[in-house]
DNA sequence: GAATATTGCGTAGCGTGCTACATGTTTTTA
DNA sequence: TAAAAACATGTAGCACGCTACGCAATATTC
């Protein structure tokens, strides 16, 4: 076993997984959660599943129960499209908006938290090498397609 | 969102997780279930599930279920311990062992992929970056107290 | 226009992670 | 020795990943 980065990468995961899931439990939301609830509040169009799958190189079902519990909870309200009704348009409800802003910050705080003693270089170094990281593995997340990065 | 390295960590453990499910497949060993055949193979004591929690830093249950596979699939046997009934003790099968080596060379095969491209130094800084992470976040994996590293 | 392929979503079923609680066995304490 | 604490494991129940399959709506092809 000369060097398991395997295991420090399922550490580190598991690591910011739970500190994020203890950071938004006051919220009532879990880490995957709070990440999905992000990207729907910041989108221009009310976004699809679809689109969420792709952000986050998630697989439908996966994506399809984080968006029940978030709409169970009454955070999000998903409707069919008007044109192509097959698709689901997400919209973020009240109280769903409440939560922005402190679930941001929240998300942030954790993020810098991990690199609190990292010089700026070393930032940017760590994010070069988990980029060719998983270039290199090149499941890219999914078996799905490739699409122009968004 | 200045620098989501959250993002690329899950992203890069989920390949990881992935290629290792992929190369182990025809084993009919998940990722989980072949990191834990190779630290029970290779233990000069057969261990209790407790050891594993604590290489891992998994919680009882996580643990559980695993062997609990492993043992049905006919890869280990779990007997309590002759002198602390409350131990049981994992022993590693013909079945099992059989694996091992051809395991071992898939694993490390996948970690080199990952790194294929890295000089030595990038490895050496991967390494050292990603402990400071784990470290930065201290959840430790769990809420486990610490141990001498073994 | 009709048959076929593609697309988006839903559900079933599983593995792996967790917390919380229960059980039985040692160890410690009184 | 008896009571209490600590310890190792088990089980229930949940979230979140996946594959595989099915269905309805749209696109494509003939």
């Amino acid at each position: 076993m000369a060097t398991p980065y395997g295991y420090f990468i399922r550490v580190l995961e598991k690591g910011t997984q739970q500190a994020m899931n203890n950071a938004l439990a006051s919220m009532d939301l879990t880490a995957a959660q709070g990440h999905v609830m992000g990207f729907i509040t910041h989108r221009s169009e009310p976004p699809c599943p679809k689109d969420i799958e792709e952000k986050f190189q998630l697989s439908h079902p996966t994506v399809s129960g984080i968006l029940s519990r978030l709409e169970q909870k009454g955070f999000i309200e998903m409707r069919p499209d008007t044109h192509d009704r097959r698709c689901k348009r997400i919209y973020v409800l009240p109280k769903g908006m409440e939560l922005d802003e402190t679930m941001q910050q929240t998300i942030r705080a954790t993020e810098e938290k991990m690199v609190k003693d990292f010089t700026e270089e070393e930032k940017t170094q760590f994010e070069v090498l988990l980029k060719r990281a998983i270039h290199n593995l090149d499941i890219s997340g999914c078996r799905r397609r490739h699409k122009e990065e968004s």
